[in-house]
RNA sequence: UGGGGGAUCGUCUAGCGGUAGGACGCCGGCCUUUGGAGCCGGCUACCUAGGUUCGAUUCCUAGUCCCCCAGCCA
């Protein structure tokens, strides 16, 4: 069977479809469904719940899993996401196969369902306006009030409903609303709204409806005609349950799914919310949807995150009830763990320091083998130039190094990775500035890795790149979207202040190793030392661009941060 | 103060009356030509108070705290 690592594990939702199935519920079977609304674009939150239905679904024998476009509200949606969405889902590595569906095309059978409750009695069209209708609905803690036109009847609601269709009134003019019970506690049952008129272009009936069936009506209707077994939805439906139940049982549906409730992802610095994603694509603050800082699918994935890693964050992160705030670095573990394994070692200094090898004959050219990923010995070696004239990174060199630091300093040597152990001589330095322009160095031909003699230990090992056939490029790097620690200005309408301003940075005039040149945007790398980087869609041959998609633990950096607050 | 939910390490999560486990994180060590990876060890939790029981995180009662609901959004 499965390891430990790999078998999912248990959650409420899986134990009870296992449940169900068991008891022959829905004669064994195991249909879900992922019901988007097309109005924006997907996120890691979506991610969850992409993966616990497909995975619901795929793990269960004949279990199915739908697509399914919710697709109600015509004034909002657009097909632009309807695409998207797709990718998306695609892109995490789920198939619906020839089962997507849209809400949109269910609305002949939504009008029937709700003529049929009228006929019954258990609907009517409600005349008065907006305003009226909320004064009449309550509070939180007192009842609503009966509308007036709640005792029309029924051949009244019919003609006034067949009319609403027909384009004879205005928005807002009249619905259609539930008779359910409007001293009810719960809000939702207190004759909910399940038709609105919209003379509104719907993106794919276009004018063909002017009245457009509620969430609460069309949501657990379209879950009965594809005879979804197991509608799994967020906590904040909870209490729509009881609705969502009434309306399957009276309009006499064909089947009746469970609906069935979790909790949402929520992760540390960054937001998940639809409207403040769409937000921050509005005010610009973002580059657009695929904005490597954001956590829509496009983000991640134009950031360089794997669906594997995406979806081993999903699996571990559990489906409960209780609220919850996952940290970023449980994300950030999952993306190193599987780009470890699979990413080409490659080195790139993006912060550069010139170095001269005195002691190195010039004009000299060595290719030096270099192992392309420790983790996979099928991945091989290439070769990477070496001579007398190469760059490091600034941070890896210290004039007066402090305690701990172990790299390059006066006097100090260092091997160059795959290359020499070198010694610093000395530093040049900008007369007028005082900035360090270049180290001066000797190598020692002893040490040449992999050779015979190479007996000599250092304390650090640092990657380079050689002046003369690295290849420029800038770097883009991420940090949190969101300042630590805002909660309470998060909340505020003017959330927007606890944006991190420096979230976006861009390296530009760093170097990296020749055979990067020919790399192709998208494909993956590990710049050793540093983190996991890949290739920007706006990277050419002639400007390559790469954007970091998560840094390497680094142990230096802790020691620098407990250097720094010294106890006073 | 109506209704619906929820409380287990710092974070996420398991547990279904029998020694509270895993992961992230953090701390320490080993190893290392990536201060990476890997390996080893350690850290910290059952919201409170009663009750039932030989035994309660689990069952019961009463509190406390947190989340959601008053769109013709979903």
């Amino acid at each position: 069977m499965t390891t430990p690592e790999s078998s999912p594990s248990s959650n409420f939702i899986r134990d009870l479809v296992v449940a169900d199935r068991a008891a022959g519920k829905h004669r064994g079977r195991v249909v879900t469904r992922f019901p988007p609304e097309p109005n924006g674009y997907l996120h890691i939150g979506h991610a969850k719940s992409i993966a616990l239905n497909f995975g619901l679904a795929s793990e269960t024998p004949g279990g199915v899993c739908h697509l399914r476009f919710d697709d109600t509200n015509p004034t909002t949606e657009d097909p632009e996401y309807v695409q998207a969405i797709q990718e998306d889902v695609r892109w995490l590595g789920f198939d619906w196969h020839d089962r997507m569906f849209y809400a949109s095309d269910y609305f002949e059978q939504l009008y029937a369902f709700a003529v049929t409750l009228i006929k019954k009695g258990k609907a009517y069209v409600d005349s008065l306006t907006p305003d009226q209708i909320r004064e009449h609905r309550g509070t939180l803690t007192e009842p609503g009030r009966d509308s007036p036109y709640r005792t029309r009847s029924v051949d009244e609601s019919l003609e006034l409903f067949a009319r609403m269709r027909a384009g004879e009134f205005p928005d807002g003019l009249h619905v259609l609303r539930a008779k359910i019970d409007m001293g009810s506690p719960n809000i939702n049952l207190r004759d909910p709204i399940l038709y609105r008129i919209r003379h509104a272009t719907h993106y794919r009936t276009g004018s063909a409806w002017c009245i457009y069936p509620a969430y609460d009506f069309a949501h657990p209707l379209s879950d009965a005609l594809e005879g979804i077994t197991h509608s799994i939805c967020t906590l904040e439906f909870e209490d729509h349950r009881p609705l969502y139940d009434w309306v399957v049982a009276e309009a006499d549906a064909p089947h009746r799914p469970q609906q069935i409730e979790f909790a949402r992802l929520n992760l540390t610095s960054t937001v998940m919310s639809k409207r403040k994603l769409l937000e921050l694509i509005d005010k610009k603050l973002v580059a657009g949807w695929d904005d490597p800082r954001l956590p829509t699918l496009k983000g991640l994935r134009r950031r360089g995150v794997t669906p594997e890693a995406i979806r081993a964050f999903c699996e571990h992160i559990g489906v409960a009830k209780r609220d919850a705030i996952v940290e970023m670095q449980l994300l950030e573990h999952f993306i190193r763990e599987d780009l470890n394994k699979r990413s080409p070692r490659v080195m790139a200094v993006l912060r550069p320091l010139k170095v001269v090898l005195d002691n190195y004959p010039d004009g000299l050219v060595e290719e030096l083998e270099a192992v392309n990923n420790p983790e996979d010995a099928s991945a091989g070696t290439r070769k990477v130039p070496f001579s007398r004239t190469l760059y490091i990174e600034q941070e890896d060199f210290r004039e007066d190094p402090p305690k701990q630091f172990y790299r390059l300093a006066p006097g100090r040597e260092v091997r160059l990775r795959y290359g020499y152990i070198i010694k610093c001589l000395s530093v040049t330095k900008d007369p007028h500035t005082g900035q360090i322009t270049e180290l001066h160095c000797t190598y020692d031909p002893e040490t040449k890795s992999g050779s015979a003699q190479e007996q000599r230990k250092v304390k650090a090992t640092i990657h380079w790149v050689s002046a003369s056939h690295a290849a420029q490029a800038s770097v883009r790097l991420y940090h949190p979207l969101l300042l630590p620690d805002q909660p309470k200005l998060l909340a505020d309408q003017d959330w927007t202040r606890s944006l991190n301003p420096h979230s976006f940075e861009c390296l530009t005039g760093c170097l990296v190793e020749p055979s990067l040149r020919s790399a192709m945007p998208g494909s993956r790398f590990q710049f050793e030392r540093q983190g996991y980087f890949c290739i920007d869609p706006d990277s050419s041959s002639s400007a390559l661009v790469f954007n970091r998609t998560v840094s390497l633990k680094d142990a230096w950096a802790k020691v620098q941060k407990t250097q720094q607050t010294p106890p006073r």
